[in-house]
DNA sequence: TATGAATGAGTGTTCATTCAT
DNA sequence: CATGAATGAACACTCATTCAT
């Protein structure tokens, strides 16, 4: 109608707009988390935010746009959080260890909101790249390391790259999974050195 | 007087009766199974069924109720194909990979249903029990397996016997859905091959 | 279609079919009085009649006939209950006390079904005959005694005489419903002794 | 954070707002006085009110809800409505006879609702103390006036106050019924002047 | 006569989304 | 930007009634 400048959703160009959204996003991350995306409701995550339920679609044109942005930011966090550092000093066996510890963290963070995305993924076409996206950066982030282990002749790579990659990978989500959001209780050290010890054998290093 | 029969929903005492129960079961399960739990649809059961949708009233108080049923036929489905028969002949090895293939199989067919069904359980308690027996059940039957070798002398058990065979049965299980559900291309006998070789080199049992 | 002797609802010929409808009407009467028309199931109505849904329109051709029917035994029994007897020695002031105390008791057994005619008849105009009939004998019945009691010279009738029926008749059936519908604490001598004192003063009878 | 606010439904902050309840609560009652609670339909109350069927549950969480509120009004009218003011020169006849007219005009227009919310008031417990706190107001009242009378040496109470306030007051109610819900056909005037006189007389209230 | 399976229209309620202010 | 009122499609569930056996 009027020629005035609509607001594309989503770009605040205030302070204000840029707390706002905010909140939204927290709040939306809160509630998906807590029931899910079907059952997650606009109402719930405006009342969150402290803002009116109208006010939340000057920020995100969907309740899957909401998810989209929340997930992306999940998805990135996961994946910095799991790097293990360059910390001089660390042999393979220690390296592998660092890494299952701070995929369990970070894990107990973002599991939820992450077995959100998978199940919505499954109707909504437009989540699916994002799920992929980060299991495939997992998948070849193990099989780097993999690779560099034989590389170092620490290893002997008889088992296809890629499979071992998928199932070490998965033994550690599965694990985390069933401890941190199925409630099984176990010793954050033994999981850890389980794992660890689990991996290194199934692979074949031996403790230097 | 007379007792009140109160026909409790489901009870089916002709064959007529039996069928059309069978029916709204089939129905339920791939609709289930397409379109996860929330966004399925009564009438599409009904339909698909081939009767009205009032008639699904006459054999399940409610769609939970359906989906109760659907998911204990599925867990004792699971429960029984993938049990390793006592053949003879067998050595460890070949259980596990016997076992192994048995999963995979088992999983290619019951796995969409599970997953609803586990989504489904965070809303609904009435559904937690089916989940959690299921998996108790598994991970009882690797503990079995693996106290079972170490007894043998074939595998010395210096890792807690838990979290080994929650992180082992999760490895294949989160291989098979990778696989399965995710569309990852692997060869069946690489796969097999791969979780088989991964699993005895962890738990240490060296191929007679 | 065939020309087999179709069964007009409602006329049973065995023995058996009588004891059926029997068993169908009281327990009609019993999910009226409980619940109300509207709310009231035919299933409730089968269960507890002990006989299967379908059965019921075997007897009735619907809800409202039921309803139709177990009214009519009620206004019967109502209308019956309600006669004071010409038992000589009984003075004008002792055949309205034992007007009164009948009509309490009689109340007590079915205003509940009373009501619910009541309700439903707004509605359905083939009920509506049911409860103004019963109200016009109850009246002309009060007329009669009135004018009765103005012929024996025992009142002055300077008021109109169907007003005044209606008035005092009504002034015990509310009483009633007070007392006994809505549970208000009133000894039943005292409620006797209150109404008719009321009565005969409002109407000039001078105890003999 | 932020308190939620959880919009209580009802509570429009608006004018727009407040013009659409007000309209829902009038077609509210139009409805259940012609249909009555059950088969009222809230498409039919939101049709009536101008507004789409969702917008009742704006305003209204639920059909009772509304029953309710519409009752509260209707009851609260109904007691304003009937209180026979402190106008000095009216003795005690002419205020029975003034609060007997009162009564007649406001149960004319407020009866069928009374009438729903009674009936409704059996299934629906919310509802009760409001119909009990309304007959007990006017029994009260009742017995207020007639311990004035008494004190004034007007009357004698030598019958049981409540007991008499019961049934003088079901007289002028039932009466009311009678004539204006079934259409008895009775003149105004004599309709006051009858239920008046027997009033009188009943309590022994003398003309001046 | 009895049964119980089948029907399908009907109803209250929810909730993502739009829009005037 | 924010608000909250309005929308209306969608959906689970109910129940009087029908009918084949």
């Amino acid at each position: 109608m009027a020629a005035s400048p609509v607001a594309v959703a989503g770009r605040p160009s205030t302070s204000r707009g840029r707390r706002t959204r905010a909140a939204l996003l927290a709040a939306g991350r809160e509630v998906f988390e807590e029931v899910g995306y079907g059952p997650a409701r606009i109402d719930l995550v405006a009342d969150r935010a402290g803002v009116s339920h109208g006010t939340f679609y000057t920020y995100f044109d969907s309740k899957a746009a909401l998810l989209r942005e929340v997930s992306r930011t999940v998805v990135g966090e996961m994946f910095v959080d799991t790097r293990v550092g360059d910390q001089a000093g660390l042999d393979a066996y220690a390296r592998i260890e660092a890494a299952n510890r701070l995929y369990l963290d970070a894990w107990a963070r973002n599991s939820r909101l992450l077995r959100v995305l998978e199940q919505a993924a499954i109707d909504d076409p437009s989540l699916r790249p994002l799920t992929l996206e980060m299991r495939e950066d997992f998948v070849r982030r193990l099989e780097d390391g993999l690779t560099r282990l034989a590389g170092d002749g620490l290893i002997t790579l008889d088992l296809p790259l890629r499979p071992t990659a998928i199932a070490l990978g998965g033994m550690v989500e599965h694990f985390a999974h069933v401890w941190l959001d199925l409630g099984e209780a176990v010793d954050a050290e033994v999981a850890v050195h389980t794992l660890t010890e689990l991996w290194a054998r199934a692979i074949g290093l031996t403790r230097a």
